[in-house]
RNA sequence: GGAGGGGUGGCAGAGUGGCCGAAUGCACCGGUCUUGAAAACCGGCGAUAUGCAAGUAUCCGUGGGUUCAAAUCCCACCCCCUCCGCCA
């Protein structure tokens, strides 16, 4: 969620804003809603002071058994106005707020501006990608012929997009849960945590996915939401809490199953394990200052970058432009691994910095300590990894001619 | 699922219709004292909106309602605790 106040003060600046990522959004309707609710909060306001004098005023007449009843029924009729322009402000809140949820995150003055993944800008690359001196095969074609990955039973038992682990390819699965894990709670100082599976319409509506990607979510028959990663319970630990400056930054790092519709990706990754319905990832998470926060990104992004060394995959680091840029982020890393079947490099990590956008639908504060202010704070996400897609670089990077790993 | 109890400021905990945004204690911040610290004493100490500011308004789990006036009364919902039932 933008700051209304920017809104108002600057909307050259959000529109402009807006536009890199492509987003044409009408700010008059809102800075006309602003406006008037303003005029009917002074209003309210007055009226409501008046109200509170007289009423005391009536209490102390009671109290005194005098006559009340000319000015009781004055504040009746003060009461009753009170009441109507209430209803006409809460309308209006209620309007702005639909609104402001559906705008995106401004983009940061240092992401290229783009239309779409070809306007991405590489900024790094780690590791050879490795010569074969044979075709090498798809990792569907190698978990097949090992009997490691099943997706005609994932299918049966479930539906499409739903694969089936088996023996070495669950154990592997399983390891390198752990492995990442392990990482980054003993090496890069984050918490681990295990947050539930699934969670409420308040902090889907926290971190951004809700209202505008509710079609992206399953649901259950009691309204909550499964997760389509951690980054949703992670961040929302501190929804509507005010921390403690000592407090920040916290570090997050959790695994959990990742659940998504994937609507509107029809004949896309239709094979394979690149694109599920649900996948294991290990995302972290960091709330922080808002002066630290871009110095986090560069450190959360090596923190993952750090798993595909260790496992010594090749990957390649993209900034991605203005038009790519996910609804809530106003810069994101991606690290693209390398996979030998598909000849090219394939996004296996997304790494955040969505400023205070969530932090305002969320309301996560900090008392500061110089200032003894409050104020917003900066979350950050990425994953570190996406497991499925790490055991299908593993598989296909380290295949060899007889069709072993 | 059934029965009962309860949700008040960072925490504990008063407050059952009218100077209550809320006593008191703890915690915290500043000061006095001290070589320093502790103790003691003095002072300060919630958030949001709006406004240049003074101020004003709103907030006592959430949402409605009654009333001139609601933390306090009524209704619905959510959450927590205890007991019973069921259960990995």
């Amino acid at each position: 969620m933008l700051d209304l106040k920017l809104i108002r003060s600057n909307p050259e600046k959000v529109k402009e804003g807006l536009k890199k990522r492509g987003s044409e959004i009408d700010l008059d309707t809102i800075l006309l809603l602003d406006q008037k609710r303003r005029e009917l909060l002074l209003e309210t306001g007055t009226l409501k002071e008046k109200r509170n004098t007289v009423s005391e005023e009536i209490g102390k007449l009671k109290k005194e058994k005098k006559d009340a009843q000319e000015k009781i029924l004055a504040m009746k009729e003060v009461s009753t106005k009170i009441k109507e322009l209430d209803a006409q402000g809460k309308e209006i809140d209620e309007g702005i707020t639909k609104i402001l949820l559906e705008i995106p995150n401004l983009p940061h003055e240092s992401v290229p501006i783009g239309e779409n993944e070809k306007d991405n800008v590489e900024i790094r690359r780690w590791g050879e990608p490795r010569k074969f001196n044979f075709t090498p095969l798809t990792h569907g074609d190698i978990g097949e012929a090992l009997d490691i990955l099943d997706f005609e039973r994932g299918a049966k038992i479930a539906a499409a997009r739903f694969t089936v682990l088996k023996g070495m390819g669950a154990k592997l699965e399983r390891a390198l849960i752990n492995f990442m894990l392990d990482l980054h709670t003993n090496e890069h100082g984050y918490k681990e945590i295990f947050p539930p599976f699934l969670v409420n319409a308040e902090t889907m509506t926290g971190t951004g996915q809700l209202p505008k990607f509710e079609d992206d979510l399953f649901k259950t028959s009691n309204d909550l939401y499964l997760v389509p990663t951690a980054e949703v319970p992670l961040t929302n630990l501190h929804r509507q809490e005010i921390l403690n400056d000592d407090d920040l930054p916290l570090y997050y790092a959790a695994y959990t199953a990742c659940f998504r519709r994937e609507a509107g990706s029809y004949g896309k990754d239709v094979r394979g394990l690149i694109r599920q319905h649900q996948f294991n990832k290990v995302e972290l998470v960091k709330i922080c200052r808002p002066e630290d926060s871009y110095n986090e990104l560069e450190t959360l992004t090596q923190n993952a970058e750090e798993v595909l060394k260790r496992l010594e995959l090749p990957f390649r680091v993209v900034v991605l432009c203005t038009g790519d840029m996910g609804f809530s982020a106003a810069k994101t890393y991606d690290i693209e691994v390398w996979l030998p079947a598909q000849d090219r490099y394939r996004e296996i990590s997304s790494c955040s910095n969505c400023e205070d956008f969530q932090a305002r639908r969320a309301m996560i504060r900090y008392r500061s300590k110089e200032k003894e202010k409050v104020n917003l704070v900066h979350t950050l996400n990425g994953s570190g990894l996406a497991v499925g897609r790490t055991l299908v670089a593993i598989l296909e990077n380290y295949q060899q001619k007889d069709g072993s790993i």
